[in-house]
This record gives C-alpha cells, structure tokens and sequence, in this order.
RNA sequence: GGGCGUUUAGCUCAGUUGGCUAGAGCACUUCGUUUACACCGAAGGGGUCGGGGGUUCGAGUCCCUCAACGCCCA
C-alpha cells in the first residue's frame, strides 16, 4: 500500500480537487473537438447565457444536463463539440447599464451618447461573460472554450449581415408601418413575449359623441364606453354591429350551452346573464338596428374636443351584448381598432411622441403626457356635457416586462421577416421528424406558434446590438427614385451579390395629405452585405442615412448553431459538426429561440441545426413560484458549490430532471453561526436580515437585501436546499466506498480474470454491472436523468457498498481469496466510476487518478486503463453476464440475511450477541448458499449452523418465510416470547388479508374464465404458497403456546 | 375563452405495454460508534393513488366527468 491511500481523508476534499482536476482535463485539451477527427461527431451548441448577471440555478440545471450528455458521448468515442458562448441580449444588457449609469453617474443614454453608452456596455459585458464562463467551469462544465463566441462578436455579425442581407434581398425582410408594443420610458418596441399584463383598478367613461344632422327618430348622441379616454383625441370612427340580431342570437345560443354543461352552484349565474341578455335584446335591438342603418346610410359624427368629422362604421368588433353596443375607434393606439382601421379603410391619426407625450395631432393637448391629457380631456369632456357616467372597472393594463412601465401601442415604421415560407419550413422538419422534440407534447405549441405565421418585428429602438445595415433615402417621385437608384448603380463597387435594393411605397396615395404630413411619395432602401464595404460611403456621400435600429436579440441568436461554426465560410469545422446533435433547453423559449434556429438553419445552411431537442423542467420554490432574485427565494448555485460541491450539485440538478414535471425545491436558510437550517417562507425571504431560530444561537444573519451598513456588517445566510445534502452524502459514500477499496489493495496483482473462478457474488455483481450500464445508457439516450441516477444511486449503495464490500472484506482476509477477490474489487469499482463520471466529473476523476497510481492495469483482461477518466471508454459490459437466474441465486442470500437481521431486531437481541441459525430449502438453493455461509458472520453475526432440504426447526426458535426458504433462529435463552408473538400475529394478520383476496379473486367465474390461464395459475400458486406460510406461522404460535 | 400539464406516504418525487403484498429519498420511531463512511449501519411505522362514474376477469395505469393548482396562447 502507498502512503497515498493511508493518507486518504474520510471527506471529500472538493475544495482543492475541483480546481486541480478542471486544470488537468483543460491542459490535456479534452474539451477540445477536432474538426478533422476520424471519429463520429456529437455536437450541443449551449443556450448561450444573457450576459446580464450571473448565472442562477437554472443555468444549473440547464448546463449539467448538457455536460453530462456530452461527457457521456466523448466516452463512447464520439468527436464532441460542447460550443460555448454568451448573448448579448439586447434590451435586457441595455436597460440594466442604463439603469447603472444612472444609479452611479446620473446620466442618461441621451447625455452619453450612442459610441459612449456602446462602449460601457462592452465593459460590462466583458466583466460579466468572464463571471459566467468561470461559473459553467467551476460547474465542471467541459465545454471547447477554445471555440467561445458572443453574439455580438466579428463572427457572429459577419453571419448576421450575410444573413439579413439574404433575407432582403429575398424580400423576406421588409419595412411596414405596424402598431407595436411602445415601451415610452425605454422608448423602444418590446415584442409581445415581453409583455405582461397587470391588473389595476381602473375606470370605465362613457363617453357621448354628436350625431352631425339626425333626421327624425335618430339619437342626437352616441355613447361610447372606453377605459382609455384620451385616446378619443386620434378616434377616426365609432363603430356598430352590422348584425346586432344575430351576434345577440349567438351569444345566447353559447350561454344556453353553457347553462346545459355548467355546474349546479353556477346555474344561476348562468341563468341571470341569459336574463339580462334576454331583457337587452327588447330594450336595445331596434336601436342598434337603427345605428346600423345609420351608419350604412354614412350618417357621421362629431369628435368632441377636436372638432373632426368621424364616420359611423359597421365592424363586427362592436358587440351589442356590451355597453352602448357601440365603440370608439382608434387606429393607431388600439390592437383591436388597428384591424377595424385595416378592414374599414380608416385615417390612423397617432397622437403621440416616442417619450409618451401627446404631439401636434393632439391639438391644443399637444405637451401632455398620457396621464395629463386624461384628465384634461374628462374635465373638458365634462364641461361639455359629454361625459355620460363613470364606473369603477378592474383592467389588464399590458406593462413592459423590462421597465415595469405601461405599454402603449403605438405605429410606427418597423423591420419584419415575412414569415410565411420560412415558418412552414421550420414546421415540416417537426412534422415530418427530422427534427424531434422531447417530451413529445412540446412540438404542439412549437406547431401551432409557427402555424400563426405571423410576421415577426426585428427592429428595436436600441443602441446595443447588431444595427441594421441598411441606408435609406425619401424621394418625392417615381422618376426621383428611379433617377437615384441608377446613381447607386453607377459606382465601381457595385456587386449585386453583396448590395440589394428595395422600394417601399408609401401607403398614403393622397398627395396633399403626405405634404402635409411631411411623407415621402417612396423611399429608396439599400442593403450592404458587408461591414466596411466602399458602397457604404458612396451611399452617405449621396444622401443616404443609415437606419439607426438594432436587430431582435433573437435575430443573431436564431443563427447561433451555424454562425458559431463559422457561416458563411465554408469551414471544417461547419462541415464536421453542422448539423448538431442535441439542443437542451428550457420550455419558454421554444417559439422565440428554438423554432428560430430550425428556420434559419434551414435557410442559411439547407439543413436543420439539430436532430433532437430536450425541453427540460424548470425549478420551483416550495411555494410552487419560479425562482427569482427579485423574490428572494432563488438559489445560487455558487452557494451550492461552496457548500457541497460541484459533484452535488450536478447530481442534485440530474436527479431532480424527469420529464413529466416541473419540480418543487423548497428553499432554507442555513444560519452561518451555528449551521441550523430552518424553511424559508414567503414573509422571511424579503428580509434584510433574519435571526437565527435556534434557541442556543439566536444570532442575525444578512441576506441579499441587506443594504444599511449594520446589516452589511453581518455574516451572510446560506440559501440551500436538502436535495443537495442528500447528493452531498451519495458524493460522500461512494468517496468513502472507494477509500476503502483503495486501502485495501496491498499486494494487488493486474491479471486476466477467468470467469471460471468467479463466485456466486461476482457472478451477481457482474450480472448488476451489465443490467445497470445498460439501463443508464438507454436512459441517458433518452434524457431521462432521474431514472439514470437513481439506478446508479441504488446500485452503488444499495449493492455495490451493502452487500458486495461487506462480503468482499472476508474474502480479503483470506490469502487463496484476496488476489482474485481484489481484482474483482477494482473492476467493479473502475466500472461504477466510469458511469458515474458524467454526473460527477470530478470525484470520480479524482478516485482515478488515485487509483491509477495503486492499480494502473485493471481490465477484465488485465489491460490498462487510461490515465484521464474523462476520456476512457463509457463502460459496455457483455450482456450474457446478466442473469436472472444468478441474481435470484444471490437474492436467496439477501433474503436469508434480512430475515436473521429482522428477528435480530425484533427480538431485542443485542448486535454484539452472537446467534446461530439454521436454514430450510432445496438442495439446489444449499449448494449456492453454503459457500457463503461465513458472510453471516460478518454481516448479522449469525453463524449458519445447519442448512438443507431436511432442517428442522429448533425447540425455540423465531422462524420466517422468505421465499423458498425458511430460516430457523435459534433463540434458546433468548426468546422474548411476547414480541415474538406479536410479530407472528402481524404477519398471521397480513397473510390472511392476502389469501382473502386471492380466494376472492379465483372463487370468481370471471376471473377464472376470462383471465389468461398463465395469470389464473400465478394466482393459484400465490394462494397455495400463502397457505403453507400460514400453517407455519399457526405452527410457530402454538409452540410459543398461544 | 382555447391548449398543455399536475394531483400517489408528513415533504419532494418514481411507478414503463393495465397483472404478485404500490416504491425511493428526506423526515419520524427503536437499536447500534462491527477497523470505508454518523454526510454511517440495522430494523420499523406511515398511502381509500384528488372526488365521482365507466370499460375490463383485473385500473394508480385506459375512457368520461367534476374539483383544485400551475404554465402557455388569446
């Protein structure tokens, strides 16, 4: 024995391995793929994290769920590419250097300027993207940093102009007034996933507009109920149901089904709203009808305050089943009231600036902002007598996910990639299976998202990001732009496949109506492929400006499997690894990242950009809430790392991956005086310090609230969780379980193992070998983690350390046993360490290092094992050595040995008490257990004193069914008659119940008849042997006398 | 309103195509420091599988329905 394996601690040391071990596979260029390599390729491309902040625990999950796919296939001999990179996510890196700036400096963007604020943010990122990659290594993760890249980076901008360039040129991308998601304090659009809505408690005006010369019978006003008033300023119209009758026939129509299907307790309700419906078609229908008429007859009204002609439209937006019947419409300030705009022909008059104030449309409300304009224009309102009445109304007000600010909707000229072709391409590679979605059930939203086929904006008012590269220029006529369209032609540098040309036409035909407005007839828009390309300058020098917009985040992100790899080069490494493997993501960014990727893989490369996609669960607080830091209750997997080890924690993330559910994780507090752990609760996470609840401790802690200097002053609290206690202890035993091999390899000699020497538990431990590898290999293959660590969990616990060490220390102790005994030793443990190594990398890395040294060569064959286990062979045990026969043979043992342990314990016979027993069963079952008969020793004390077909039950004894086997204790001085009998009584107790049930199931014809016969005689055979376990039992009772 | 998911032991979760007495970890009870491990060992208690109905010889598993919770879309 080395010095080494004497010195070995009793704990995990992960503090200094980690380091060391990460090191080492680094300077061995393990990670790295080769782009020329004869082996197979496996290619992830990492879901590159925002460079934001630092990574949380679903960055975790996420990556340890990578790592150990990927560390799986490099030992099945797979070329793998682990890519690794970050994002730049635009709005969300923008607004939070901003809010930076601002905090430290009290600057705005606008002071700062584009080049300025640009570069600050460059710091940041660099600051923050070196945090992460540290972050994902000290996670262990083995990705080819060598090849890192940044969506924002030379590479990835090369891929994106190239790509933009296509698009345009296809005229797949286009420019288009739309109304868009305006965030007024970032002044930039935000896409609809970057909405939320809030609810608030709001009003409901209802507001009366004048009819312009009723004829008799007519109203002399219309009511229009709105929520937002001051949007009334840009109304172009109010409209009507074209059919009152029958929309009012529909909706009862739906609520007498409703009534039909509804619950009792409901029925009322039901019924009072068909009621109210009922008495509103009496009171309302003919005056509905009348304002249809009115409106097809182009009776117009008078737009109070503004003084403007609006037409009364029909538009089956209107519902007669609400309100007046009739609606306002606002075209350029109202999702719904665009579209009426759209179908009805309507003027869009937008009535405000892009920092939420009221502009010159508004009139003499221009300046104001929303908020103002309101007011001024209810009071107004009212001083004319034009406000009808006012309810309180609770209302779900679209807020800016990034800002928290009040979305307004708001037209403006935006950047759009027609969708259509490309989203039914991203479709089919789902549909028809090139592409696969694991679970299953997500491919439906990624379907139905793509089957909307909605164009998708990709400008944003933003200075950090890909800008668009495109220069534009307004003409007032056809011949202009013509004119100026031959001048861009006209230079040296022109390359039709690097410059392309679109005109857009302005939608407004009216020619006094775009003087006034100040719009060009067309505008002239030139797309140049490459940064630094001379057109560039030409374009400038001739009066063209370049659009000033950024690109989606999501734009350059879509490329990342091909860009990364260099696209549009034609490069090695594009051809070897594209297209990718496996993408392992999580659920909310299906549509907005995953289904991106298919279809711009598809048009870049003509090739998908992966086979499979892994949707992964998300992590819960106990409270069933996502996990966040501005709840308090998330948790930092640093903390987790520092506390139990990386090891731990990945094993925890796997262990926790099933793919049916998102999964609970409920969160304490660790005190760090005196280490007591107590449940986090909603009231206690939001706390900048909290007191220790143990009784002898008491002392405060700070946590990430903690802003006044005394609080600060504080040592921190821990937010952990015990699922990694228990990842920490399996770390801890299966370090404990290899310590112990380790130590005891004194003498170790490499040799062929002949299956011909191997016993009865080698045979079984061979025989779990294979069953386990293989059951991991099928289970990794198809993402099911947990299922993978827990059979490894239960096999190296519940096997591997209970039964194979324990009976392996007898055979250690004895001389003709100890060589081959060893041997058997070290493979076993080589093979569990193999599987074991891509959940933890390191621990298992580390036990190889050590064991490398002590025994070097220790093949089934003798052979030598390699000297990083990063990099030796995924373990593929021959199948024939698994046997049901051998691990029923072996289970006979097990079996024997809990029941000496159970009557052991239930007698209250001391553990140091030493106790004989016998054993009763076939003479098959005696050959395979009598060579094991030493091991009950050493395991139970129990010395098997008489084992065969014919024992016979001592005069006192504890006896027990197990199987085919009945174990006689003898407990001659011993017995504690009571518990004995009360044990007997329960267990008489529990074969009754189940003989009742068998008999009730076979007295039945139908169960008899109609069952299988294979099932019907398993059931016969089931009673007879319960019958017999009860005989003995009564028998046993009788002789306890009672 | 539409779609998806979940509901199994005190807690967190497994439970494959319906088929032996429904499992694991944690927590709990009792016993134990036997020279790998107390981050350990041995034994034990604890479940009307959300409610109701149906299909079947047989339902945690399949179907219908109700309820609660969660997520996504509108």
């Amino acid at each position: 024995m080395t010095s080494t394996t004497q010195e070995i601690p009793t704990r995990f040391d992960f503090d200094s391995v980690q380091p060391r071990i990460y090191e080492m596979w680094e300077n061995g260029g393990w990670f790295q793929a080769e782009s020329d390599s004869e082996k197979p390729p496996y290619t992830i491309v990492i879901p590159p994290p925002n460079v934001t902040g630092a990574l949380h625990l679903g960055h975790a999950l996420n990556n340890t769920l990578q790592d150990v796919v990927i560390r799986m296939k490099r030992m099945q001999g797979f070329n793998t590419l682990w890519m690794p990179g970050t994002d730049h996510a635009g709005i969300a890196t923008q607004a939070r250097v901003e809010k930076r700036i601002k905090e430290i400096d009290g600057l705005t963007r606008h002071d700062l300027g584009r080049e300025k604020l640009v570069e600050k943010i460059w710091a940041w990122k660099d600051q923050y993207e070196i945090r992460i990659l540290g972050q994902l290594k000290q996670m262990g993760c083995s990705c080819d940093w060598s090849r890192t890249r940044f969506t924002l980076d030379d590479t990835c901008a090369r891929a994106v102009r190239h790509t933009f360039h296509d698009l345009f040129g296809k005229s797949l991308i286009y420019r288009g007034k739309r109304l868009v998601n305006w965030d007024t304090f970032l002044q930039t659009t935000v896409s609809d996933d970057e909405v939320f809505s809030k609810k608030t408690n709001g009003h409901f005006w209802h507001l009366l507009y004048p009819v312009i010369d009723p004829k008799p019978g007519e109203p002399a006003h219309i009511t229009v109920a709105t929520t937002r008033p001051e949007t009334m300023l840009g109304d172009t119209a109010v409209a009507v149901h074209p059919d009152p009758s029958a929309a009012l026939k529909k909706v009862a129509s739906e609520l007498n089904d409703k009534l039909k299907k509804c619950a009792e307790a409901e029925k009322a309700d039901v019924q009072a709203q068909i009621d109210a419906l009922n008495q509103r078609r009496e009171d309302m229908l003919s005056q509905l009808e009348l304002l249809r008429d009115m409106a097809a007859d182009g009776r117009k009204l008078m737009l109070p305050l503004m003084d403007r002609e609006i037409p009364l439209v029909c538009d089956q937006w209107a519902k007669p089943e609400l309100g007046s019947g009739c609606v306002k419409i606002t075209p350029a300030h109202d999702p719904n009231d665009y579209e009426v705009g759209i179908r009805c022909g309507l003027e869009m008059i937008n009535i405000m600036n892009a920092d939420g104030t009221l502009n010159a449309e508004a009139g003499s409300y221009a300046g104001l902002t929303m908020k103002q304009g309101r007011k001024k224009v209810v009071a107004d309102l009212e001083a004319l007598g034009l406000l009808d009445k006012v309810e309180d109304r609770e209302i779900e007000l679209p807020t800016s996910d990034r800002s928290k600010t009040p979305i307004e909707p708001y037209l403006t000229d935006q950047w759009f990639v027609r969708m259509d072709d490309l989203a039914q391409s991203a479709m089919d590679a789902v549909s028809d299976g090139r592409v696969s979605i694991t679970p299953e059930r997500y491919a439906k939203g990624y379907l139905s998202w793509l089957g909307e086929k909605r164009d998708w904006p990709i400008s944003r008012q933003l200075w950090w990001g890909h800008q668009i590269p495109v220069w534009s220029q307004g003409c007032q006529s056809k011949a202009e732009s013509e004119a100026l369209i031959e001048k861009i032609g006209g230079v040296d540098s022109w390359d039709e496949n690097a410059v392309s040309i679109q005109v857009e036409n302005c939608e407004e035909e009216d020619e006094a109506k775009r003087k006034q407005l100040d719009l060009p007839f067309a505008t002239v828009h030139v797309c140049i492929r490459d940064q630094g390309h001379d057109m560039q300058a030409h374009l400038e020098s001739i009066g063209f400006v370049r659009e000033d917009d950024v690109l989606d985040t999501w734009f350059s992100s879509a490329l990342w499997p091909h860009s990364t790899l260099g696209w549009p080069e034609a490069t090695a490494d594009l051809k070897t690894f594209y297209p990718g493997s496996t993408l392992i993501t999580s659920r909310d960014i299906i549509t907005l990242w995953v289904a991106r990727m298919v279809l711009m893989g598809l048009n870049n490369m003509d090739a998908i950009p992966f086979e499979r996609v892994f949707i992964h669960p998300k992590i819960l607080d106990a409270y069933g809430e996502t996990m966040s830091k501005s709840k308090g209750n998330g948790i930092d997997p640093l903390d987790v790392i520092e506390k139990f080890g990386a090891d731990a924690l990945r094993y925890a993330m796997a262990d926790l991956a099933t793919d049916t559910q998102d999964v609970r994780m409920p969160v304490q507090y660790q005190c760090p005086h005196c280490e007591h752990k107590f449940d986090q609760t909603k009231k206690n996470r939001e706390l900048p310090r909290v007191d220790c609840p143990a009784k002898e401790c008491g002392k405060p802690f700070k946590t990430q609230w903690a802003e006044s200097d005394d609080d600060m002053a504080l040592d921190k609290g821990y937010v952990l969780s015990e699922r990694f206690e228990v990842a920490r202890n399996f770390v801890n035993k299966l370090w404990n379980a290899s310590r112990f091999a380790m130590m005891n390899l004194e003498g170790y000699q490499a040799a062929p193992i002949d299956p011909a020497d191997m016993t009865l538990e080698d045979r079984w431990l061979m025989s779990r070998l294979a069953a386990v590898s293989a059951k991991v290999t099928r289970a990794l293959d198809g993402f099911r983690y947990a299922e993978a660590t827990e059979t490894l969990y239960a096999f190296a616990w519940n096997d591997f350390c209970s039964f194979f060490l324990e009976i392996v220390k007898d055979r250690l102790n004895n001389d003709q046993q100890r060589p081959h005994a060893q041997r058997m030793l070290v493979f076993g443990l080589d093979t569990l360490m193999r599987m074991l190594h891509p959940f933890m990398p390191f621990l298992t890395e580390e036990i190889w290092q050590i064991l490398g040294q002590i025994a070097p060569e220790r093949g089934m064959d003798g052979s030598a094992a390699s000297a990083c286990l990063i990099q030796a062979s995924w373990p593929e045990i021959d199948p024939s050595y698994q046997s049901d026969a051998i691990e029923s043979q072996f289970a006979h043992f097990q079996n024997s040995l809990g029941a000496v342990r159970d009557i052991r314990a239930r007698q209250k016979i001391a553990n140091k008490k030493p106790i004989n027993f016998g054993i009763k069963c076939s003479a098959e079952i005696t050959d395979s257990l009598k060579p094991m008969g030493s091991y009950f020793s050493r395991m139970a004390l129990a010395e098997l004193t008489d084992i065969g077909p014919d024992v016979e039950a001592p005069a006192v004894s504890a006896n027990l069914i197990r199987d085919d086997l009945e174990i006689f204790v003898d407990l001659d001085g011993l017995i504690d008659k009571e518990a004995e009998k009360a044990r007997l009584e329960k267990e008489k107790a529990q074969v009754i119940k189940n003989i009742g049930g068998k008999k009730g199931k076979l007295s039945s014809d139908k169960f008899v008849n109609g069952a299988p016969a294979e099932i019907v005689q398993r059931e016969r055979d089931g009673l007879a042997k319960l019958e017999q376990q009860l005989e003995k039992i009564e028998a046993s009772l009788k002789v306890l006398g009672a």
